[in-house]
DNA sequence: TATGGGGGGGTTTTT
DNA sequence: CCCCCCCATA
């Protein structure tokens, strides 16, 4: 029974068996954690408490579908069932279903994505006649959504003058009442958006005393898990639910700590000791994921940060190869860099593609390798995670338009996508007037149209005949929907609608992709109804969109088992761990990103990202960084990563450091690179990138054509003399491309990793690995 | 009202 | 480079 227990070390043991009371479990990267948590959780139901008491919040949802799953192989699956577990989202989000009617929403109310907020804010700010240019949409509603993390509601916000002073000072005065009017819009829309679903959680158990000790009562035990990146309001709504019994249990890491751009407080578990009386503290610190090298390295660069916790991260795990760093000369030699070294070890260690993952900053990195990947010269199978994901796709968002007003008929966003799609000749003008008597009667669109004889809207016939059409049409679908299941009720819309006729109509590659994922959508839709009653759970389509609504794009199925390689975001890859990991596009400006180097905070926040990303890797990491690289579609120089130079170089090997830069222009020794921006420097020839297929687009998941011979087997190395001087001593004046002249102080190192101390002017000391700078000898 | 072209603006990360 | 919005035109 208690055999699961010798799977553990001792520090894991401690955690899992450790009953009531308070508890941080401070995690360090790789060192068991999920298998802990999971643990625990079935120990405590060994010992007797109810599956029906304990509340699990995790990152995402598939993490959580995962560790039901092996605690339902410790306890038996039946039990495991009645775990309350998910992400704060979907937890609450049902939750407010079966409780938010005491806040006056129904229990069918809809989820507005960001789109959906964005597009909201941008008719306010539109109706309110505002200069667009000073209210952006999306800042608007970033600083709506930050008030509502940090639980500031329109009342709170107009109580507080320095939040108005601020918003003066900004050109942007009407803040609030674009905030109260958004609030009052989702409220009439019966909608709630991501944000909300925390912060309405918080209203109830705030306004609701009888709520809160019912659930109080139920969730006895709680496991928080990536502590670390909970906000305000997820903090709120942990501390209300566990006051009674304190049986919280929080596990995180704060040098994993990655959100604090959607509000994350990496405070909440810096002070989780203070919070609560008599707080046990775990830490488990050896790593079983990733070899010493790389536990190392890690480690080396995490130090540099001055907030964090007291742990040392260490692992048994032998050394393994160095983390190796490869310099490129252009974003599509990294690409070919990096699908030559996947193919290698395809062939040399007979890996899987599975076992390999490509990590970036931005999804935008996507690009060059994707083209290279389909190229016919590698032909690498890949899934991208992340990015626009499926259910943003405007052509999916249409179908589930349709089938969100079947759900719910108030949600004005998604009357306003189909109310003209397909064409129906009922365009702005018409709209807008609606729009107009649906504020003024404080009734939404739909309710409107249903009454649309008794209100006077200065329409013609022909468009009266056309909206009450459409609302006949909706008004069929909901008697169709009565007796249908989710699968059959989409089906049926989209045939009705004449949707992927529309799409087939355009011919080309896009539209044909478009009429593809609409397939796609449905072919989900089926294997969610399928599940569900195979489950024996909830089928329906309102509990369909809410899946669709706070799913991942990690929680997408793969369509077919062959092997993939795995693209994604740092921030998507947290929790998750490959064999071989290649971070990509470590250059300063793109990562640290230029946007996160004003503060300290921001600083290290980029650094833990980095932290993770490293950690990602089991048995081998590739740091590669190009010199030169498209943005806003123009070629622009680029320095590699601080981050590689804050490694200790005893963990790294310089891969191919004979490989000269492309060739430069002689103006780059001319004295104008002190003041002169780095994306104004342009003087090189363009890239030549090789011929390349259009893409399809949008389609995520790549899987090669068989049967075709891959794999260019001599590197594509581009040799050439390096034109920058590497034989350096004391003494020399020497100049850098960035820091300007400076004179040599010192050397140390050798070999790959030697390094020149330089008194610059400009800058000041620094140390500089000569591989990395790029040095020329005045004398 | 539909459509397409032009112009302007923006890419950090996401539930 | 790519996306979105607006405007002019039919």
């Amino acid at each position: 029974m208690d055999k699961y227990l010798e799977n553990l070390n001792e520090s894991q043991r401690a955690a899992v068996v450790h009953k009531n009371g308070p508890m941080i479990i401070i995690a360090g990267a790789g060192s068991g954690k999920t298998r802990v948590l999971t643990y625990r959780i079935a120990h405590l139901m060994n010992g007797g408490v109810d599956a029906f008491n304990i509340l699990s919040l995790t990152f995402t949802n598939k993490a959580a579908r995962e560790m039901k799953e092996r605690i339902g192989q410790v306890v038996g699956t039946s039990e495991a069932k009645n775990l309350w577990m998910g992400t704060f989202h979907s937890v609450f989000a049902r939750i407010l279903r079966s409780e938010g009617h005491n806040l006056g929403f129904p229990s069918n109310f809809t989820i507005y994505d960001s789109q959906d907020s964005v597009r909201l804010i941008g008719s306010i700010i539109k109706e309110m006649q505002l200069d667009k240019e000073l209210y952006k949409a999306k800042q608007v509603l970033s600083r709506i959504s930050s008030f509502k993390n940090s639980l500031i509601t329109v009342k709170a916000y107009y109580n507080n003058p320095d939040l108005i002073e601020s918003d003066k000072m900004t050109q942007r005065p009407k803040m609030g009442e674009i905030y109260n009017q958004y609030v009052e819009r989702c409220f009439k829309a019966g909608a709630m958006d991501f944000d909300d679903l925390l912060l309405r959680t918080n209203e109830l158990l705030t306004r609701f005393p009888e709520v809160l000790s019912r659930y109080q009562d139920r969730f006895k035990y709680i496991l928080v898990d990536e502590y670390q990146d909970t906000n305000h309001s997820q903090y709120l709504i942990v501390r209300a639910l566990a006051d009674r019994f304190q049986n919280i249990c929080v596990v995180g890491d704060d040098s994993q700590s990655i959100y604090a751009f959607r509000g994350a407080n990496i405070q909440n578990i810096l002070n989780f000791q203070n919070n609560y009386d008599d707080v046990k503290i775990f830490k488990l610190e050896q790593n079983y994921r990733s070899s010493n090298n790389i536990v190392e390295a890690a480690n080396s660069v995490i130090e540099k940060n001055k907030t964090k916790l007291d742990k040392e991260v260490w692992t048994d795990n032998k050394d393994g190869e160095l983390v190796k760093v490869k310099r490129n000369a252009t974003e599509v030699k990294e690409a070919q860099f990096v699908a030559q070294s996947i193919l290698q070890h395809v062939e040399e260690n007979e890996i899987s593609l599975n076992d390999v993952a490509i990590l970036y900053r931005t999804n935008s990195q996507t690009r060059a390798i994707e083209d290279v990947f389909r190229h016919r010269n590698y032909n690498i199978d890949y899934v991208i995670y992340g990015g626009l994901s499926f259910y943003q796709r405007k052509e999916i968002k249409d179908v589930i338009s349709y089938l969100r007003i079947l759900i719910n008929p108030n949600d004005e966003e998604a009357l306003k996508r189909i109310i003209n799609y397909p064409a129906r000749g009922i365009g702005a003008t018409t709209l807008d007037k609606l729009s107009v008597a649906a504020n003024h009667y404080n009734k939404s669109i739909f309710e409107l149209l249903c009454n649309l004889k008794n209100v006077d809207l200065n329409l013609n016939a022909g468009t009266k005949t056309k909206l009450i059409n459409f609302v006949t049409m909706i008004k069929h679908f909901e008697i169709e929907a009565q007796n249908k299941n989710a699968f059959e009720v989409a089906d049926f819309i989209v045939k009705q609608t004449r949707i992927v006729k529309e799409l087939e109509k355009d011919g080309t590659p896009e539209g044909i992709s478009k009429v593809e994922n609409v397939q796609e959508l449905l072919n989900a839709i089926k294997g969610f109804t399928d599940e569900q009653q195979e489950k024996k759970e909830d089928d329906s389509l309102a509990f369909f969109l809410e899946d669709a609504a706070l799913a991942s794009d990690l929680d997408k199925k793969a369509k077919d088992d062959t092997p993939k390689v795995s693209l994604m975001t740092i921030h998507m890859s947290k929790g998750l761990e490959y064999p071989y990991v290649y971070i990509i596009g470590l250059e300063e400006n793109l990562f640290p990103s230029a946007m996160s180097m004003n503060t300290r905070s921001e600083l290290e926040e980029e650094r833990r990202l980095f932290y993770v990303a490293l950690t990602r890797a089991e048995t081998q990491a590739y740091l590669s960084y190009s010199q030169n690289r498209y943005r806003w579609g123009k070629l622009v120089d680029c320095e590699p990563s601080r981050f590689i130079q804050e490694i200790d170089e005893k963990y790294l090997e310089l891969l191919s450091p004979r490989i000269a830069p492309i060739a430069q222009n002689k103006f780059l020794n001319e004295d104008i690179f002190g003041s002169v921006p780095q994306d104004k420097i342009r003087f090189k020839k363009p890239i030549q990138r090789p011929p390349i297929k259009k893409k399809p687009s949008v389609r995520a998941e790549f899987t090669a054509p068989k049967n075709l011979k891959r794999v260019p087997k001599n590197p594509t190395a581009n040799a050439g003399p390096n034109l920058f001087d590497t034989n350096i001593n004391v003494g020399n004046i020497v100049e850098h491309l960035k820091f300007g002249k400076g004179k040599v102080i010192g050397m140390e190192g050798g070999g790959a990793n030697k390094k020149a101390e330089i008194q610059f002017a400009s800058v000041g000391i620094k140390k500089l690995l000569l591989q990395f700078a790029k040095l020329k000898i005045i004398s």
